[in-house]
DNA sequence: CCCACAGATATTGTTGGACAATAAAGGGTC
DNA sequence: GACCCTTTATTGTCCAACAATATCTGTGGG
């Protein structure tokens, strides 16, 4: 079994490389809260769960320390995050900033992406709803939807990364929606304030709706 | 000569890692005009120019890729990026988002940063700002006193993995200020816009201050 | 002439094994 | 219990190797 290097057959559109991969991997078992906050991911053990060498670990560990999903402490590993409230408000900050950019685009063109509506269906549809899981994806998908709209490479690439530590963040701090019926009603006052097409009125809604978060994630413990 | 890694005898206060190192030499590198744009870098010339192994390069430089300093082409290596219009605009939108909330900041705190103060000493000075780079590091050293003053260790590392790209196009496409004396001008106004403490006259101030720069980036050539 | 196609060559991406340096864990003494 | 020494585990780095892919080269046909 040395150098089989299966490729995704019939799922994968990219090839992706080996770092790629398992930096999506660990990214995956980061995010569905595998790790305790604190938590050293020791490499021997890595590589044996994920069958890589330490090279590809260590290298998409780095990359992951980028992202803000991980910190490398100086000769004791790579360890996860413990968000404390300075790190929410810091969050909450720079994401006003990312998303409120965003925001101004889509109030210009107009256009409202229709992914964005797609998820609110789902936080509507008490049947797909039920799931908390799937909440957090309707979350994540529709703020993912309103920057993909700006049609920002750069915004992209910077949110993306926030996304990271905003699900993190969401995982250590559970229960931030009361009901999904909040959350719908909560969105959909977004998409109103998008279609009003001026740009004071969506950019308070937005503030208002992260600032709601911000306070949440507070409030708990 | 093997695994005789000199550490930094009285001047670093940290002894980083061979990786930091390594990546920040690069980074000096590449942001100095030592590549061509579309140049790839090899990395046994690399390793050879440096004295490190393979891997630590290759770390070093995915780290690069994750801050838009190199792009990675599957099976050809890391190359450097070449910027077009797209990226020029896509840059000042996402400088305007970061350096935006950190005026907002400061409006609000109503500190004006020492460092910021320092940097516009630079360009009015003519014996100091004779010297171009000198004039480059001086416009680097104002927005990032900006940035600082915010507070906001996200937005500090957003805006430095920006920067990076800011100075490489200001590398790429020289030339883009006309006088010295235009700089110091331009940049005592947005101190003044923010001594008014007042966001939006803050906020207009900037937002032409980066469009300026982004016409004079797209006319050149 | 130049296009295509074969082999030779170079370069990348990944792996395994090794080792120094540092941190953590025992273990004994006062 | 507090301190020092030894042992152990883990990290960070290097070297050497190899498969996969890309690039170069030369040769023959159209």
């Amino acid at each position: 079994m040395t150098h089989v290097q299966e490729l995704p057959s019939g799922s994968g559109p990219i090839p992706a490389s080996a770092v790629e991969i398992l930096t999506q991997d660990l990214r995956r078992r980061i995010l569905s809260g595998d790790f305790r906050p604190g938590e050293f991911l020791r490499d021997v053990k890595m590589c044996e769960e994920h069958s890589t060498s330490r090279h590809t670990f260590r290298t998409a560990a780095l990359v992951l320390v980028t992202q803000g999903l991980l910190r490398q402490i100086p000769n004791r590993g790579f360890m996860l995050p413990e968000f404390g409230p300075d790190d929410i408000v810091d969050i909450t900050r720079l994401r006003g900033a990312i998303e409120g950019e965003a925001v101004r685009m889509i109030v210009l063109t107009g256009v409202i992406p229709p992914a964005a509506l797609d998820a609110v269906a789902v936080m509507r549809d008490p049947a797909r709803s039920a799931d908390r899981s799937a909440l957090v994806t309707a979350d994540r998908d529709f703020h993912r939807a309103i920057i993909a709209a700006s049609g920002s490479a750069r915004l992209k690439r910077t949110y993306s990364g926030l996304e990271g530590e905003i699900e993190l963040l969401l995982i250590q701090r559970q229960g931030f929606y009361a009901a999904a019926e909040d959350m719908a009603l909560e969105h959909e006052r977004l998409i109103d304030s998008l279609k009003s097409r001026h740009y004071g009125t969506a950019r308070d809604a937005f503030q208002e709706h992260w600032e709601d978060l911000q306070t949440r994630l507070l409030d708990q413990r």
